[in-house]
DNA sequence: TATTGACCTTAACTTAACTTGAGGTTTTAA
DNA sequence: TTAAAACCTCAAGTTAAGTTAAGGTCAATA
């Protein structure tokens, strides 16, 4: 058994199995595989075989996009899985302590947010020149950094 | 004066001190326009003059859309502001409750998707039928229902 | 009055994240 | 063995939320 032949062993479920299991449509495992957030090997007859740990990829793809983080930033934290062997716990762990944090300043930030929205737009005062609604320094500037967070949502 | 020389003189502001003040594009102004989100009447000259609550309208955009709410639904919702009388405290105040429970449906499923972040991600069990990552009736579930708020993001 | 800056419209371009379709091959199952 | 189902590639379409460009008009100012 040649290494090509035992990584295929390994390598043995089909798209539209991984398709069907992680709740992505196959047109989506192919783009994501374009833009190398996963990968696959393949058979004789040119088909993807991908190994069981795409699913947990894929999952975890779910998972950051739902916390508004693109694909992109993504694919530069599963960049830091190992490349040749099979993530371990300690692995996946790392990349969830990346993104707890950016989920807890996202979290903080619609707080923060929502304090606003509480005491700002609800307040009714119409004067330009008051309202801090109207002022960049303040509200806006506020949105301006926090929105970097969330305009990738 | 007729009416529609009154209307004028309530409405002087030209988009460029709109754009300006409210820190948007006039580009941006034309197409929240187009939109139906904001509206215009027009001089002699066929340009825009704007009444100044148009400020108001525009960073109240500005902010449900940091909170994550597209602009088709921020056109509904501004829909339900007078048409004809300027909006008073209690209209705003109106709008920002609806919005408040929105983010606070959101920041509870930020807090939801984190715990999972925490306790599922970083668990490492790498089995496909007992980790709850890959339970579509749980976690996926979850997600499901709890993504029609964030996809717009 | 002339010119510069602000405006106008319409169309096309941009990015992210995919989906759809066309035309052709491989696998699976009766 | 043969037909259906699954798969392949590549190109083009889709949506949101704007931006940019082109070609022309209007308004403010030296």
């Amino acid at each position: 058994m040649t290494v090509q032949q035992k990584k295929l062993t390994e390598a043995n479920l089909t798209v539209g199995f991984v398709a069907k299991r992680s709740g992505v449509k196959v047109s989506a495992l192919h783009f994501y595989e374009t833009k190398g957030l996963i990968r696959s090997l393949r058979n004789n007859g040119n088909q993807r075989r991908y190994k069981p740990d795409v699913l947990r990829r894929v999952a975890v793809i779910k998972a950051a996009q739902a916390m508004g983080i693109t694909l992109e930033e993504i694919k530069q934290t599963l960049a830091t899985l190992p490349d040749e062997r099979t993530p371990t716990k300690k692995d996946w762990s790392a990349l969830s302590k990346q993104w707890q944090t950016q989920l807890d300043e996202r979290i903080a930030f619609m707080q923060r947010l929502r304090e606003r929205v509480d005491g700002c737009i609800g307040c009714g005062c119409l004067s330009m020149d008051k309202c801090p609604i109207y002022n960049k320094d303040d509200y806006l500037g506020e949105e301006q950094s926090g929105a970097v967070l969330l305009e990738n949502g």
